[in-house]
DNA sequence: AGGAAGAATCTAGGGCTCCTAGGAAAACTC
DNA sequence: GAGTTTTCCTAGGAGCCCTAGATTCTTCCT
């Protein structure tokens, strides 16, 4: 009799509180929520996850890599604007998607190294970035000030596109086309160094 | 004998939040810990405050005020690439010496309608960036845009970096430099809209 | 098949948090 | 100085995080 053992695994938890952080918001995601939606004890989940911030630290190590391999495929064989577009596009479409996974994202970083050691995600996300750009004619260090302005304006557009920071007056999604055109042609026109700061 | 009273208020038990904030981060702004440094008990707050998500709305809103007037002093009696500098470095410093506060900015709004429609702090936020672009030649809709990709970019590149995005491989301040400059020129040359799109 | 070893889950409980209800004490008003 | 209002308190319920130790299920060995 009784009950058929759950089959819980820390992936499974992860993959549990990441539903619920896209359905409730990832501030509601709780040890005693994800234990409830599982049927299951909230002590049971220790088992599998160190704590609350270990689970969360999981959790945000899933979204990067699935957003790093939505990001891959759909850049896959596009080079230029074509690419910048769809890169772009696969990232905010991966916020709107999946907002509790996506604002786990946005936490400091404070998860156990040797997690983050065995998740390819991030660092994946930074080379695709790279090898996107590459496209564009940019030495170092103007490489990695172009990825890292990219990164800063998909992130912030998202991020206040989500907290409600576009009033309605224009659709955002006009803007954000708008604005993957202006970096565009400024990945293609990259003011270069010697210009008024030089001897 | 017993103890004077404390001298409570809205504003100081706001300020408290937020002084906490950035010590310890927002997430650990509770209401005991305010109490505590308080000298207060805990049932103490409820007279002032609905909540701890009222607080922590006060606290978003405290900040968004003290970061426009520092922008507005930063920007006052500056225009072109003088404001455009001004106005970013304000933005950014304000992140760095207020941390707990900024992060509060992030929260998705859900704060009491009529707080909000007191604290001028977020409208004239966005009013200034458009003051502040009124230097470049845009037209609208490209005005509106612009101000949503300026806002984009700084509040990513100052999120990702209090989250500790940018590896130590190049120092943030030097890509913050060329962004602007990025940024700049950008406004500079933004693309005009009939070319490719339309018939 | 019987039983030992190991893993998964549960029960019990401590400490902390948010928040409510109602009482005591200070400050203000006249 | 008495009454009113405001400020702060004590008391307590409900929920959450997490630990310790018991219990049940699986697996695997012989």
């Amino acid at each position: 009799m009784h009950m058929a053992r759950a089959g819980l695994t820390a992936d499974r938890v992860t993959l549990a509180g990441a539903e619920l952080a896209d359905e409730v918001g990832l501030e509601h995601v709780t040890m005693s929520a994800v234990a409830r939606r599982l049927g299951v004890k909230d002590a049971s989940l220790y088992a599998h996850v160190r704590s609350l911030e270990d689970l969360r630290g999981r959790i945000a190590l899933l979204a990067a890599d699935e957003k790093t391999i939505r990001i891959a495929e759909a850049t896959a064989g596009r080079a230029g604007k074509d690419a910048l577009v769809a890169y772009a596009n696969a990232w905010r479409q991966y916020a709107h998607d999946h907002p509790g996974r996506y604002t786990a994202t946005q936490i400091p970083i404070q998860i156990d190294p040797e997690l983050v050691a065995r998740a390819a995600g991030p660092r994946r996300a930074v080379e695709l970035t790279y090898s996107m750009l590459r496209g564009y004619a940019l030495e170092e260090p103007d490489l990695t000030d172009a990825v890292r302005l990219m990164r800063s304006t998909l992130h912030g557009f998202t991020s206040l596109e989500a907290a409600g920071g576009f009033a309605h007056a224009r659709p955002a999604e006009d803007t954000w086309v708008r604005c993957l055109d202006a970096l565009h042609t400024l990945l293609e026109h990259w003011p270069t160094h010697d210009e008024g700061d030089s001897a």
